[in-house]
DNA sequence: ACCTGAACACCGTTCAAGT
DNA sequence: ACCTGAACACCGTTCAAGT
């Protein structure tokens, strides 16, 4: 997919701009001033083009979102030395994408990425896959059990990067001050009990928890 | 919030339009035709009214739908009988929720709030806290543990629903079988021995089991 | 206080034509 | 084969003015 188009025989006229050049603008587009600042118009000037001509490289500005993750999974997600006990393989496994995502923010906006983010990230999905067969579950399980995984990490960088964003502007933080102030303890006891804990509480990052505890319970035998 | 804004002793003009009337016409526009077609311009024409008169109204586009959502909360998340159980109450509570996100697909371009979705779930994340807390966790791992089953609950919405759009053209699911029909058996031996079945496993719906297993894994003392 | 009209500063994409 | 120019059909939001 991200290949570079193999050269042909030129049988019509030379290229001004190749794919990859078009990526490589997009990427710093989107490195120094964020993904919302990526226009095919803006990102064509870039390339000193036209808007029209990148609609020659890429499908639409969906493909061209898809080719930068690709993109940067390629460039990023090195393989690490992973341990030998199936279980920390596949938290190790997991971890890695998780902060590979967690270092690019914009990645939210293509996140819709169904099973995995990327051909490049295939070698870690097979380490989950393989870590949790080896601990013990079916293939079936396992790939469930991968899947699990995946939505707990995307909704983790999800949930996440937006509150992050929505801290910038604060209305909306001193608006769930609000709320928690006001609880009724009545009704919301334990909410009530946490209140003036909430904003730390939820800043805490638990991810490496949370995902520790999933893996624990996909692989404790459970009746069905 | 959304509580329509006590009536004044009318200093000025009377007005036309109300906030409740955007809303529900938002509401309507949203569920005939999709989120992507609520523009600012067109609810003004749909209300009877010009795109400005709206900013009278609400703050823009964002708060629009913020303002959508609650409407949404408010009106679908009916409280169910929930289990004696702390454990299956907490489940009982998380499933609910999901439900309620899930018949409502739209939600995802929203689903960028922090810590809950709306006030109107505060009873839900009330349930889920209690259920943990009452099943052995202190106040700060209960909503530690909360806030990783909103992750996993958000993170399956947000993936779901993207897939299923990008099933309609389906270019990409294609591709994806190419991927994984070319897979290299002795690089990754896990995916390619379920190659073939990963369309139907990752199709069908494992949410309860994933969330069962989260929190058993939340539940479960274990060495920090 | 509430609403309107006109404008600003943009979008993604298609179509027909050029080299 | 690759690129250009002009156009289509839109956006969210600001500003100044009207009632």
């Amino acid at each position: 997919m991200s290949q570079p188009s193999a050269p042909r025989r030129t049988p019509g006229r030379p290229p001004r701009i190749s794919r990859e050049e078009i990526i490589r603008t997009a990427r710093r587009i989107v490195d120094e001033e964020g993904v919302a600042k990526l226009t095919m118009r803006r990102l064509a000037s870039e390339v000193g083009s036209t808007p029209m001509a990148l609609y020659h490289h890429v499908r639409d500005k969906e493909e061209l979102l898809v080719l930068l993750l690709d993109d940067y999974a390629t460039r990023t997600l090195r393989r690490p030395e992973l341990p030998a006990d199936p279980r920390e393989r596949a938290v190790a496994a997991a971890t890695a994408i998780h902060e590979a995502l967690a270092a690019c923010p914009w990645i939210v906006e293509v996140l819709t990425a169904d099973d995995l983010m990327s051909t490049s990230a295939l070698w870690f999905v097979e380490q989950i896959v393989d870590g949790l067969a080896e601990a013990g579950l079916s293939p079936e399980r396992a790939v469930h059990g991968y899947r699990a995984i995946w939505y707990y990490t995307a909704g983790e960088i999800v949930v996440r990067t937006t509150a992050a964003r929505r801290r910038t502007d604060d209305d909306r933080a001193t608006y769930r001050e609000q709320v928690f102030a006001g609880l009724d303890a009545d009704e919301l006891p334990r909410l009530a009990q946490v209140a003036d804990r909430w904003a730390p509480l939820t800043a805490t990052d638990t991810y490496q928890d949370g995902l520790r505890a999933l893996v624990h319970g996909l692989l404790a035998a459970r009746p069905a």
